[in-house]
DNA sequence: TATTGTTATACTCTATAACTATA
DNA sequence: TATAGTTATAGAGTATAACAATA
């Protein structure tokens, strides 16, 4: 249990982490908003998965997961199957083209941090996910 | 410089973080959406400024600051007076109502992450708002 | 009846460009 | 000419509600 301007330090720093994001965001290729990064990734690192547990994964609600996924899937990047054990359903899963894709944006994403970081070390680029991660599932599990 | 591993790991922790900001958005008062509490935590930490300056702290274009803050005009809580030294700018500074709003933000902010981050100790606390305030740092530096 | 997913609508946040007033 | 700020417009992200299909 941390003092009070402790909690106002993180909130400022939540409030401000936006434009770290935004320009990990301009570095994207044409036609891959943000969200369409985050929603491939997720795919490339749980694999095969419903609408409804790729709009767990993104804490949003399952009509903006709708939309994301129906964009990747107009250009070839995610095909979407039925599902034979329940056929409300459909699997999700990367296509060959979007798993390239995909290579693509870790390329990228990776560069751009390799250059901002360049003076911080393995520990450290290691702590902050660590941190954030732990951050995600303290909210998370308030819900 | 670490590995791609450890950068991948932090990417994806900062496209994740949107859900905990979502998470403090909805416990803001009405009229007072999180772009409107940015500003006026900033005016409340640094005192009275000029456009130009508060859309740096921000990292935000200065027609996006004019519009927040013309919103928080409109509600009394800011007020905008002419820059004596130049005309063309002018100055911001919290209004006594702004500031009680700004108070009940700042509360609400506190009860929620003392109520959600209750297992973690004042240095974690502290360690990961240093650290993204590091973050912000390193990127900044670079544009 | 309840659940899975889609679509329509509305709101927030942001950037670019065009504009004004002043330096 | 250049700069400070405003406004118009467009695009991305999200939530709520209404809906269709299936469980």
């Amino acid at each position: 249990m941390a003092g009070q301007t402790r909690y106002e330090e993180l909130a400022r720093e939540l409030s401000a982490i936006g434009a770290v994001k935004r320009d990990m965001g301009r570095i994207l290729p044409q036609g891959c908003p943000v969200a369409s990064a985050a929603v491939m990734t997720l795919l490339g690192r749980h694999g095969a998965m419903r609408m409804s547990g790729l709009a767990e994964l993104l804490s949003v609600d399952m009509s903006v997961t709708s939309r994301h996924v129906a964009h990747l899937a107009d250009r070839g990047w995610v095909e979407r199957s039925p599902d034979p054990a329940d056929r409300r359903s459909r699997i999700l899963r990367l296509t060959t083209t979007g798993q390239e894709q995909l290579d693509e944006l870790s390329r990228r994403t990776t560069r751009l941090l390799a250059d901002r970081l360049s003076d911080w070390t393995d520990d450290e680029v290691s702590r902050l996910a660590q941190l954030m991660s732990r951050l995600r599932t303290s909210f998370g599990d308030g819900r």
